[in-house]
DNA sequence: CGTGCGATTGAACTATATCAAATTCGGTGG
DNA sequence: CCACCGAATTTGATATAGTTCAATCGCACG
């Protein structure tokens, strides 16, 4: 795939979340970037490296995790294409957590100057990757109250809609209810904090209550006012532009 | 206390993460406030609100919190002197969740226009307060790895240990180990996910094992280096200038 | 000197973890 | 195309961390 049609995954990104003008989109289709082919599993940043550049993710999935004493792996957060995940490392020493693909992944690379450059020339821009990263806190936010305050049935349900409402935003759901998932339970689990076998457990519960169907690394929702239910789910910490929020799927 | 004093709070915490300039600190002096002292459990920002101005604490403690489906408060974040918790509030429309003090507390508002004037004309406290809303969300981070990753025991732990380095950095610490803890054990059961039973008995085990001692709102750290094990803390995530890291509190 | 909130205790209950084994699946080499 | 391999999913059984409920205690404050 051509540079040129990545770049527009990071304008719908940026335009779901933000207005941008005809000559901000210009801007942003000339910024100079390294894409680079990346296999499953692959370290992007450490925890402890300093970072002298951003990653765009254009394809795949990506997430940040931390590694706790007792060795289990937390994930914090989950990136689709167009999201900007390592925005912060622009103003940051050392990163205090680690990214990391979870399927093979297509990036670019932009330079920390670069993007510096970028945001003092264009305010507007400059504006939009303030605002990813503020929502990129507010999901933080969000996943505190989810692992701290949900059971498991609830935890799992509401990483879906989450997922789910991220990928339609950027044009990634199909049929209007169907969209990728390469996370196998294991990454499930470290997103929720629950162990494997119990992240099976509420998986099966939610596909037996027939809220999804999940089959090769593809989520299919099939009832999505429930789900949002189970998953005591709204969106509006995701502070999407009104006209990138999906409507609720149709029934079958 | 005087307007002055209250600004100087300000001052202290925005330099125990980036440098100022003696220029930055003449204007930050001279930014128009209006001070509210404020009754504990008041809510300051309540989700779904609009708000057009930000707060900046003085004295006291805040928490941002969440009430999830099944009415339970899930606290996300606390705040001591010196913090601006709602800085995000300039770049969204409504809040996603709510402010409220833990304590009384004394805050200081200033205008969204203000703030987005001073960001404009003065790019080092713009980078400064930029840099201080990153540091939030890699509070968030960490406490998503704490809630969803640790036990009760480590859970807690971290927490008391995030709070004494906090209230260290901006110069609250007395004899090098002690530091106010408004907090009720309800509090600490909503901030870690546990129930308030849990949380009492967590606590305990804390004392018994002569970690810390908790006395009328008061912390005091008896063992710095187990209570940083037993909550498997590292400090690099808080960001802070080196100079603010506190040294390791002498034992008795 | 009561009143009420916060801390503490005990006991019963349950959600979730852990361990270990079996099964299915996707891909790879022959 | 088949056989095989490792990874991912699933299952069952047992263990435990944490919850819930209900009562008591302590103490600051009017």
């Amino acid at each position: 795939m051509s540079q040129e049609q990545h770049v527009e995954k990071l304008i719908r990104h940026l335009e779901s979340i933000h207005d941008l003008s005809a000559r901000d989109r210009e801007t942003l289709r000339a910024l100079p970037l390294k894409i680079s082919a990346l296999p499953a599993r692959h370290d992007i940043v450490r925890e402890g490296d300093r970072p002298t550049r951003c990653c765009i993710l254009f394809d795949g999935m990506i997430c940040w995790n931390k590694t706790t004493g007792e060795g289990s792996r937390q994930i914090l957060s989950f990136h689709v294409s167009g999201d900007l995940p390592d925005l912060h490392s622009l103003h940051f020493g050392a990163m205090d957590s680690s990214l990391q693909t979870i399927s093979p992944s297509t990036v670019g690379f932009v330079a920390h100057d670069v993007v510096r450059a970028l945001t003092k020339d264009h305010p507007t821009i400059a504006s939009a990757l303030w605002r990813s990263t503020l929502i990129d806190a507010a999901i933080f936010r969000e996943w505190v109250a989810n692992v701290g305050g949900r059971k498991a049935y609830g935890r799992v349900a509401h990483l879906l809609c989450e997922l789910f409402v991220r990928l339609a935003a950027v044009g990634r759901v199909r049929d209007g209810r169907r969209c990728e998932l390469p996370l196998t339970q294991n990454d499930i689990a470290d997103a929720t904090g629950l162990s494997v076998v119990h992240a099976n457990r509420s998986l099966q519960a939610l596909r037996r209550d027939n809220l999804v169907r999940i089959d090769k690394a593809e989520l299919e929702v099939l009832d999505w006012p429930r789900l949002k239910e189970a998953g005591d789910f709204d969106v509006s910490y995701l502070h999407l532009n009104a006209a990138a929020i999906p409507p609720t799927p149709v029934q079958i």
